[in-house]
DNA sequence: GCCGTTTTCGGCCCGACTGTTTTCAGTCG
């Protein structure tokens, strides 16, 4: 029986929704397509699990009859005849064409009917022979941004970014904004606001009642290389690393309105106009209008929007149409753990392996921000790259530590390692090695490409072992960059909170590891979480809002995460 | 194709900007 993860799954659905835009089909179907792929890759377990234990899918939002029976008929027998179908029909390829910027299923359809173009090369050698232009509604501005775009995708820099990039920039333009007198408020909606894992274009907000010169100092903001739109209110440009910004600005009594609606998701918006609806309202990013008398509202703040619908205020990280609705009717949303809560981390590393700086400074860096205990986890022997600690250089370690330990009594700082989980499965250190230290994280850098039950057997060895405390980042994703392994995280999870073995939520940017999805099934679970920056320097600390905002996605509350426990509790909980 | 404390049938969100226009379609978010 072919296995499919939810990746493929959600990849196959939203492609036929793609060649159905492309064919024309209803636009309901083409978002029903389109919606059940965003669920199936947002869930938590994985969809073939669910349906080889004998679950009923149609139970996931997004999914009824008809994609149930597709996805078992994938499942059972690794193709999908409504597929085969279509691609006889629409070209597979034209999935690609359609991810070209400004190229939507008007013009991919009409570029492959009219000019036989079914591939992105071939677009491209049109586009320079100049003979797109002969499409209706297509000049040479047009062909030209096409082609400019093709080219930007060849070099890469117009996907998605992890937070590590997408934040600090945003940051930069926010600074700039509001040193502008005309800027009442700045902030940044869209994905980034909600903290996605990775973000596909900056959307900035601005209040006031002047907008040209707070449009004018945007784009002529320093990293912007391209312009792509400038109207009265709303203007786009391209930073030098390709990443794509908007900017709208409004007037402050809009505020809360443009801010939610600018915030998304899309899906979470669509509920939350369609509950409007039902109240006899529509909604726009800049009113509520009553749909009786045209009456208009208006709303300074957010939560004064959601309040007037009968909702609790729902934090961004939870806009994804996960549930996050019906959960601030029943006012049950869970209260997100913060930054502040976290009382000290567990995961980091010092000169002795492959990290920047000394044990001295990460346990300052660590007191500065208010953290009551520091476990220094260096690489273990096998990780030879990284410099990884024998036995006796952990013993010679200790000495250092306890050093410190003495000239900084404000901070606790324990003796840990990062232990390679070997591929091979074994253990990179015996039992009597560990035995001697105060923590242990096991993590796999190593045989990432192995098989399903190769993979999973080496972690649940990690995990059954009695010394092993946290499993480090536990999929070993690297966001943009490579694939997690093959894990079946259902029952890693399961012997996790067995065990008491606790899974790391890795604040690095790059890695996010658990994702907000499987967080949310480990606290369904009872899994035991921590929240990590996993730090090579000291600055490697401010992460931790990547790792927190993470957790939020996955509806964590500080009592889910063990490293929010102070000192006192958080030794307790280490000796069960 | 999905969904239902107003519905198992008939709904399903809305506006800005661009380029090519003689009044608007396409794309995007």
């Amino acid at each position: 029986m072919p296995r499919f993860n939810n990746k493929e799954v959600a990849e196959l659905f939203a492609n036929i929704g793609d060649l159905l835009e492309i064919k024309g089909e209803n636009r309901f179907k083409i978002l029903a397509y389109r919606k059940a792929a965003d669920n199936i890759a947002g869930l938590g377990q994985d969809l073939f699990n669910l349906w080889e234990a004998g679950q009923d899918l149609k139970k996931i939002e997004g999914i009824g009859q008809a994609i149930a029976d597709k996805s078992a008929e994938l499942f059972e027998t690794g193709k999908l005849e409504f597929w085969e179908k279509l691609i006889a029909e629409v070209p597979e390829s034209l999935v690609d064409v359609l991810n070209i910027p400004d190229v939507g299923p008007k013009l991919a359809k009409s570029m492959w009917q009219e000019l036989g173009l079914t591939t992105v090369a071939e677009v491209k050698a049109a586009a320079q022979a100049g003979k797109l232009q002969t499409l209706p509604r297509m000049g040479a501005k047009s062909e030209a941004r096409i082609l400019a775009s093709i080219e930007a995708l060849e070099r890469r820099d117009t996907g998605r970014v992890h937070l590590g990039i997408a934040w600090p920039l945003a940051m930069t333009v926010i600074a700039t904004l509001e040193k502008l007198p005309e800027a009442l408020k700045v902030e940044v909606a869209g994905s980034l606001r909600r903290m996605r894992e990775t973000i596909g274009d900056l959307d900035f907000l601005v209040a006031t009642e002047q907008p040209e010169p707070i449009m004018a100092a945007f784009k002529a903001m320093n990293d912007v290389q391209e312009v792509i739109a400038a109207g009265e209110t709303k203007s786009s440009v391209r930073f030098r690393n390709g990443l794509q910004a908007d900017l709208r600005c409004l007037e402050p009594s809009r505020w809360g309105t443009a801010l939610q609606y600018f915030t998304g998701s899309q899906a979470h918006n669509v509920k939350v106009r369609e509950l409007a609806q039902k109240k006899g309202y529509s909604l726009n990013e800049y009113a509520l209008t009553r749909e009786s008398d045209g009456e208009k509202l208006s709303f300074e703040q957010e939560a004064d929007l959601y309040e007037f619908l009968g909702l609790a205020y729902i934090p961004p990280q939870l806009r994804e149409d996960r549930g996050e609705i019906k959960a601030a009717q029943n006012k049950s949303l869970p209260e997100l753990v913060q930054v502040g809560d976290i009382k000290g981390e567990v995961h980091c590393h010092s000169t002795w392996s492959d990290g920047a700086q000394s044990i001295e400074e990460m346990a300052r860096a660590a007191m500065e921000r208010g953290y009551e205990y520091l476990v220094i986890t260096d690489h273990s022997q096998s990780l030879g790259i990284a410099n990884g600690l024998t036995p006796e250089r952990l013993r010679r370690q200790r000495q250092e530590i306890d050093d410190v330990q003495a000239k900084l009594p404000g901070i606790r700082l324990l003796q840990g390692t990062e232990m390679e989980i070997k591929a091979d499965g074994s253990l990179d250190f015996s039992d009597e090695v560990l035995a001697e230290l105060d923590f242990v994280v096991a993590s796999v850098h190593t045989g990432l490409r192995q098989d399903r039950e190769t993979l999973t057997k080496r972690m649940l060895a990690a995990i059954n072992n009695p010394y092993v405390h946290l499993i480090g980042h536990p999929s070993g994703r690297l966001l943009t960059q490579r694939e997690a392994g093959d894990f079946d995280m259902e029952a890693i999870m399961h012997a996790a909170a067995e065990t008491g073995t606790a899974l790391e939520i890795n604040a690095s940017p790059e890695r996010l590891d658990l994702n907000d999805a499987h967080v949310r099934r480990a606290i369904e679970l009872g899994v035991d979480l921590m929240i990590n920056c996993d730090a090579h320097h000291a600055a490697g600390f401010e992460n931790m809002r990547f790792g927190v905002a993470t957790a939020s996605r996955g509806w964590a509350t500080a009592e889910s995460i063990v490293n929010t426990l102070p000192w006192e509790k958080f030794a307790m909980r280490l000796k069960h």
